[in-house]
DNA sequence: AATACATATGAACACATAAGCATATGAACA
DNA sequence: TGTTCATATGCTTATGTGTTCATATGTATT
């Protein structure tokens, strides 16, 4: 009788496929040097769209179009204040999963 | 006189250009659910890569390449064991992060 | 040495993604 | 109501990424 690896045991203890897929897709989002940056700069300081661009140094719409997925994966929150959109980091994980990245990074 | 952001002194506190690449790079690799799924499946236990095609039902040549990112990314190692190449999670951090990730999906 | 087996690698293709441009939306205020 | 300003959105293009197929590498076994 060979060895076989019993696979079962296995696939009944796997996180099911869509907690995989989301967790994916949350790590999809932080993998983006400008997203990275706008959270960054949105950890340092809460800022408008055009306050974000010129800190980036990048165009306007780049930096709308990202906000978007920031928003739809409820990293950054926002709020009116006249004309502007002021953005801000949404809760402390962010903050959080970046300090553990950075661990494994540095080390 | 106007309101103007004062960019300098948020640039001097931005993390340097290098690291932020570096996150994303890192997040990246974890930004895909058949690398997420290897490295869950690694979590319950030791693999050989046949193994981990196996478990996922998937081509063993799309393993391979899988693994060749993880371990770029240092988040697997593996020793030989005959024929076999032997793959397991390299340190403890990647857990870390999981569990933080989760944490933030579940709420 | 020859063969079998496990894994790695290279090329090709199909699909996803980021950025820029042009333009739309929508709030503020004259 | 019309204009202005901040932001969002649709489209396009260039670039990146995952998977497969075919094949190479390299280790064990006879």
């Amino acid at each position: 009788m060979e060895y076989e690896l019993n696979t079962e045991n296995l696939l009944d203890n796997m996180p099911d496929e869509e907690l995989i897929y989301n967790m994916a897709e949350l790590f999809k989002v932080f993998s983006d040097s400008t997203r990275v940056r706008i959270l960054c700069a949105l950890g340092l300081s809460e800022l408008t769209v055009g306050d974000i661009a010129k800190v980036l140094e990048m165009n306007q719409s780049a930096i709308s179009h990202q906000l978007r997925m920031l928003k739809q994966a409820r990293l950054v929150k926002f709020r009116r204040d006249g004309k502007n959109l002021i953005y801000s980091l949404a809760d402390d994980h962010v903050k959080t999963i970046f300090s553990q990245i950075t661990e494994h990074i540095m080390e």
